[in-house]
RNA sequence: GCACUCGUAGCUCAGCAGGAUAGAGCAUCCGCCUCCUAAGCGGAAGGUCUCAGGUUCGAAUCCUGACGGGUGCACCA
């Protein structure tokens, strides 16, 4: 259930019954246990505005609040704050319902149909770790839209048409063997066929010449590349299988799939009066902006910006997207911005629908500089996901024995949820330093965390053998607080979703986590002399928290495990 | 040069539609397993929120400027 806008028509309320208007009645988060549960600080601001004093307002508003049973408080405090703390009545009542498996989150009721770009690997070479982030938090999101009701079009751009595909081409003649043979191993292909690329002006202008049979249809070449594409293609699949994404061949809509409609594009533009022949090129010019987009370069080939068009008039008119979320690197937001402002010139999207570029900073290494192998190199995504994967059977292993079959696959969850974690804890604005140590580090706001509580909880219950779900006792202020951290995870999700942040999950997940450690560590549930009631009632508590915690887990594409 | 973005504890990061004494984790130090998983819990220590102005009853948060880092800037994607 979503408390924030309970509330939030509770003080609207309150405030009509005192005669004022308030132009917003948005209550936070306490910044402290002691002050309660949530914090409304309208009273201030409201008090200047109609020059009276803010004490009186939040007196007057507290009195009305005090009425209603939801809380158990009412405070006003300092100059003006007015501190609320729900009941325990309250708590206890809606908490049954997050034993289900949706962990209590209501469903949207005007779901609207989102498409999420991300991942969009280059067909010519294998994915690397520059493919990581916008893989997972695409895919998170992708989650996290879907959970909440919306109809989710998941789609990878894949980079299928680019100039390099002639290179290949003019490499393969030069050296034909089998495809398969050749194609094992695609990145030392292509940097075999760059080298050449390079060296041999010759086999450039051979390259040059492939791309452009390949793009006026050649049949020869198309049936080389649709080769080349499939077999890079197996490859982004392994990596998805092992990352646990959901991605697939269903979700591929590739750039060369927009290529019919890309002349369309620039006599719309053109038409419209959008675009401008400038030194040759068919550019687009925007009033803050010194820069065009071109959309078309002199030689009359077609750019990226003009794919981006194309793919967002296809989004919104065939796919009827409302919301269009661009995981793709910080790097490319002036393109973006200057993409969505041309698309909504030439009506292809209008103010209704969401443009939103998801933005995302590089992987660093721990001096903080780009993530590269020790020679230099970039890293291979399957290279970094195996070693993951490796050193986390290296951890676990130290700390406990396990069966061949059970390590296995702990190491994978645990390795996986750490990887993905590290990723999805960091403000995705930002730039992040990846380090294996901190990763992996057994301790602190880490995946494992997570599933360790997770673990513990499912012991507990399984030790129970079973117990009646009912409203809990909620008879401390930890049960009371842990009760509330539960109810508030549809609260969070509303907010990661809108703001399309993942980070507001883990940092859920870890308070929640934590809450429970603690409320472990002092209410006993199992032990000897915990009258029956009780018991039951942290059966309760600690069956609500292992699906909170498994949902937010699940959204965020990391797996739990019943034993550790 | 122009634009965007960031600067918070030794390190890695939260907090930023203004709100009370700025929060975590790691690292450091001190405690807690005859007791439901110690991969845990409790505690200590650690900050003039880069600097200087401004707006405000109130600024880490908003505005201006400086300094420092990163990124992007016409026919690559």
């Amino acid at each position: 259930m979503q408390i924030k806008p309970k509330l939030n028509n509770i003080i609207q309320e309150a405030f009509k019954a005192i005669n004022i208007t308030p132009k917003t009645t948005q209550v936070s988060d306490a910044t402290k246990p002691e002050f309660g549960d949530y914090q409304y600080n309208g009273a201030m601001a409201l008090a200047k505005e109609l020059k009276t004093n803010p004490r009186e307002i939040a007196s007057k508003l507290a009195e009305q609040l005090q009425k209603n049973s939801i809380f158990q408080k009412v405070e006003v405090a300092g100059p003006g704050f007015i501190n609320l703390t729900l009941s325990n009545e309250f708590l206890a009542k809606n908490l049954p319902n997050t034993l289900n498996e949706r962990a209590g989150v209501q469903e949207k009721e005007n779901p609207i149909r989102v498409v999420v770009d991300y991942s969009s690997p280059n067909m010519a070479k294998q994915m690397h770790v520059g493919h990581l982030r916008s893989t997972i938090i695409g895919d998170t999101l992708a989650n996290l839209f879907e959970f909440l009701g919306d109809e989710v079009i998941r789609q990878n751009h894949i980079g299928d048409w680019g100039t390099q595909f002639g290179m290949l081409i003019a490499y393969f003649e030069e050296n034909q063997k089998d495809i398969d043979a050749k194609l094992s191993d695609l990145e030392e292909f292509y940097k075999a066929a760059k080298k050449r690329f390079d060296e041999s002006e010759e086999f450039a202008d051979k390259s040059r010449e492939y791309v452009v049979k390949l793009q006026s249809g050649d049949e020869g070449c198309l049936k080389l590349w649709s080769a080349f594409i499939e077999k890079s293609l197996e490859h982004c699949q392994e990596v998805y299988d092992k990352l646990g994404v959901k991605l697939d061949n269903s979700c591929v809509k590739s750039e060369s799939s927009y290529n019919d409609d890309l002349a369309n594009i620039i006599a719309d533009f053109e038409a419209k009066g959008i675009a401008k022949e400038s030194q040759g090129a068919k550019c687009i010019f925007f009033e803050n902006s010194k820069n065009p987009l071109i959309i078309q370069k002199a030689d009359g080939g077609f750019l990226y910006a003009t794919t981006d068009l194309a793919a967002i008039k296809y989004r919104v008119k065939e796919l009827g997207a409302k919301r269009v979320c661009y995981v793709v690197d910080a790097r490319q937001s002036e393109h973006f911005r200057q993409v969505f402002e041309a698309a909504r010139k030439a009506g292809y999207a209008d103010e209704s629908i969401l443009l939103e570029h998801i933005a995302f900073g590089m992987m660093l290494d721990i001096s903080g500089r780009p993530f590269k192998t020790r020679d230099g190199g970039t890293v291979k995504l399957i290279d970094l996901i195996d070693e993951a994967v490796k050193r986390a059977k290296e951890v676990i292993s130290r700390a406990n024995d396990y069966s061949g079959e059970e390590l296995e696959k702990i190491a994978k969850a645990v390795g996986i949820g750490s990887l993905k974690y590290a990723d999805l804890s960091i403000n995705r604005t930002s730039d992040y330093i990846f380090d294996w140590n901190k990763m992996l580090s057994l301790e602190g706001n880490t995946a494992l965390y997570m599933q360790y509580a997770y673990a513990r909880i499912n012991s507990i219950l399984k030790k129970a053998g079973g117990f009646e779900e009912s409203e809990p006792i909620l008879s401390d202020e930890l049960e009371h607080r842990l009760a509330l951290k539960i109810l508030s995870l549809d609260d969070t999700l509303q907010k990661a979703s809108k703001e399309a942040m993942p980070h507001y999950i883990t940092s859920y997940l870890y308070e929640l986590a934590t809450l429970f450690m603690r409320f472990y560590e002092n209410n006993p549930i199992l032990k000897e002399g915990v009258p029956k009631n009780i018991k039951t009632s942290r059966l309760n508590l600690a069956k609500a928290t292992a699906n909170a915690i498994k949902t937010g887990l699940g959204i965020l594409g990391i797996e739990v495990l019943d034993r550790i």
